[in-house]
DNA sequence: TATTGTTATACTCTATAACTATA
DNA sequence: TATAGTTATAGAGTATAACAATA
C-alpha cells in the first residue's frame, strides 16, 4: 500500500484545503443570504422554515433556534401581524400556543427558497459539464460533513 | 457530440444540485460561525481581517464592509479599547485617522482563524483519500463561484 | 410549586441627521 | 463649500428579570 493515489492528502495539504473550502462555503453563504428577500430577516426565515415542517409552540421554536423565549415572542409577533403565521390555543394545555404557517407564509418561504436557489443555479449553469459533475459529487460529501 | 459524458447536467439535475449545494454551504458556514470565538463578533472580525491586510481609515472600512460611517465608528471603538486596534493621525490629512492591528489584534485574528479551520480540518481528516481529493478539486470551482 | 408565555428593561448593531475639524 | 469622523437619536434583535395564567 505505497501507492500515493491511495493515500489521503498530507497534513499540510489538508489544512490548506480546509481553509480554502471553509472560506468558499462562507462566501457563498454570504452571497446567497444577501440576495434580495421578501423583507424577511434571517431569523424570521428560520422560524418560517421550522413551521413549514410542523406547527410548533413558541417555547419549542426558542429551543430549536437557541434563543431566549422572550426573543422568540418578539420574533413571532411581526410574522403573525403580517399574516404569515397564525396562533391557535392548545386545547390540551391552556398555557401553550400553537403556531402554524398560513398559506401566505408557505408562499413566502417557497419564494425565498426559489430566489436563493436561482443564485446558485445560474452560476452552476455557466460551468462546464465536468465541473458540474464534480460539484454534484462534492455536494454529497459536503452534506455529510455539515450534518455531523 | 452525443456522448452523454460530455454533456452537463439536465436542468432538473442542475436545480437539485444547486439546492443541495447551497444548503450544504450555508450549513457549514453556520456551523463554523457558531464555533467559540474570542469574544469577537462577526462584524468585528471582518474589520480585524481587513486591517490585517493593510491599515485603513474608518471611512474606507465603512465602504468595504458596506455599513454607514457612524456604524464603523462604533464598531471600531471597542476594538481600540480592547487593544486590538490602534488609531494614528494621518500626517498628510488632519481629518483622517489611520487604523492598524496591534500585535494582540494579529494574534486574535490568527487564533480565530485557526479555530474555524480546525472545525473543517478535523472533518476532512476523517474522509477517505478519494473524498479528500474530490473536495480539494471542488474547492477550486467553489472559490471561483463565490468570487463572481 | 413548576411551566408557558408575555411584559419590562437594557445592551448591541444598525441607520440617518446634525455637528466639529480640516481641506 | 466639501470631506472625514464623531455625536445624537432612533429602530431592530437579543438577553435577563419580573409577572400572569395555567398545570
Amino acid at each position: 500500500m505505497t501507492d500515493p493515489q491511495a493515500l489521503g492528502l498530507s497534513p499540510d495539504e489538508l489544512a490548506q484545503v480546509a481553509t480554502d473550502l471553509r472560506l468558499a462555503c462562507m462566501r457563498i453563504s454570504r452571497r446567497v443570504r444577501f440576495e434580495p428577500t421578501h423583507d424577511v430577516a434571517p431569523h424570521q426565515f428560520s422560524v418560517l422554515a421550522r413551521l413549514e415542517q410542523a406547527p410548533r409552540t413558541p417555547g419549542e421554536l426558542a429551543q430549536i433556534e437557541r434563543v431566549a423565549r422572550p426573543t422568540m415572542t418578539r420574533t413571532i409577533a411581526p410574522l403573525v401581524q403580517r399574516g404569515l403565521v397564525t396562533r391557535t390555543a392548545d386545547p390540551a394545555d391552556g398555557r401553550q400556543v400553537v403556531l402554524s404557517l398560513t398559506s401566505a407564509g408557505h408562499a413566502t418561504v417557497q419564494a425565498i427558497r426559489r430566489q436563493r436557489d436561482a443564485w446558485m443555479c445560474s452560476r452552476l449553469a455557466r460551468l462546464g459539464a465536468a465541473e458540474q459533475r464534480l460539484l454534484a459529487d462534492a455536494e454529497r460529501v459536503l452534506a455529510r460533513l455539515a450534518a455531523e
